[in-house]
DNA sequence: TGTACATCAGTGAACGCGCGTTCACTGATGTAC
DNA sequence: TGTACATCAGTGAACGCGCGTTCACTGATGTAC
């Protein structure tokens, strides 16, 4: 059975799965994880709400594909603006791509908060994922990149690179959540910024 | 009119508004904020699911007088553990406190992860709970005494003190949530040990 | 000190809602011969 | 090449559920006189 990756027309759709999907990423991006419901992802597909069974077990299901597309989405911000980072000196570059995904990172919770709250929910682990799994690295693995570069240009001890990892990654997790849902969510843009920055030299004064 | 705390017989409860959040705080503990609705909070108090609209203004009104409870019983951990720590030095006091809040706030997470998730809950900001407020000070607060206690203990620069806040915070708050909603959740019992340490190194090497 | 009355804090029934899920079905597609 | 048939992917109606919220009410409490 051959199918048109883009066939949405007739009876038979040709893509649902992955219609489904993308409109439940849509829903996730107004109004987070709880927004990811069979019946209003169904409407928003312009289908019938039970056609969904055909192609998730259930709605966590769903929700635990759409949650690994948003995550998807964070690990592209984070490849796109890792990228535009070009100093010619390796061990400048390393440093400056570290920070430009851990600013990626905060960014993309604070102007796209529906989606990285989908992204961390904790409904079911995203590897029990039935459907095909998504072809980008996970935010894990580009940071885990990243370090690996800083390490290859001598930025790091290969000694430290496992704990940085974690370092890492839990300060910008946290300041993004703390923003977000925490206590700085009453913080207003200056102090944001300056926060952001606190905790980014944190970071790279902790791996120096 | 005057009542009697523990006064919980007759038709006149005498302290619904306590026991109300009470009971959700309880919910919250096994099911996390999506369990404090106002029908099982009610239920679970042994009071019909309509009195609850004498004490609060909806749902939304009531899930952020239980956040704020989680958020004390937080506070409650990190203090009781801070105290525990009695070293001669003030400097070395000052800094085995810090490590200590940071562990007690990861332990938080992970062995109460309902209270966890429900303090952290954005459905309302905390402060514009109608109730009265609560006597115990913030999870920010504790950690902002004990940064003070650091700096007059000359473990850390006054210039430095506004930054490590975020840093020490984010580092902390980002892991207890990689672990328990994040990729992180995978870890087995001695990799948690070991993320833990890191990122406590990490946040003590920065400071210094 | 006693009593009428206003006020407060709870009850019980009912409403409408949207959800997840299941059922029997039907239209479309692919394939064996 | 044509046709019967199995299989797949969707439809529409219906179910039961628990929720938030509102209504008119009633029992208990406090207070003015």
């Amino acid at each position: 059975m051959v199918k048109a990756a883009d066939d949405s027309r007739g009876y038979h759709h040709g893509n649902l799965r992955d219609a489904l999907i993308e409109a439940g990423v849509e829903l996730a991006r107004s109004g987070g994880p709880n927004a990811v419901l069979l019946r209003a992802v169904s409407r928003q597909a312009g289908v019938s709400h039970n056609a969904a069974y055909r192609h998730f077990a259930d709605q966590e299901d769903l929700l635990a594909a759409v949650a690994q597309r948003c995550m998807t989405q964070l690990s592209l911000l984070m490849l796109e603006r890792m990228d535009q980072i070009r100093t010619r000196s390796a061990a400048r570059r390393a440093r400056s791509r570290l920070e430009a995904i851990g600013r990626a990172y905060i960014d993309f919770a604070l102007t796209e908060p529906g989606w990285f709250r989908t992204a961390f929910t904790s409904a079911r682990a995203q590897s029990e994922t039935g459907g095909t799994p998504e072809a980008a690295p996970s935010p894990y693995d580009v940071l885990g990149a990243a370090l690996d570069d800083l390490v290859l240009a001598g930025g790091l001890t290969p000694r430290r690179r496992a704990g940085a990892q974690y370092t890492a990654w839990s300060a910008v997790h946290g300041l993004s959540s703390l923003l977000l849902d925490g206590p700085l969510r009453e913080l207003t843009g200056p102090d944001v910024a300056r926060a952001v920055d606190a905790v980014l030299a944190g970071v790279n004064h902790s791996l120096a």
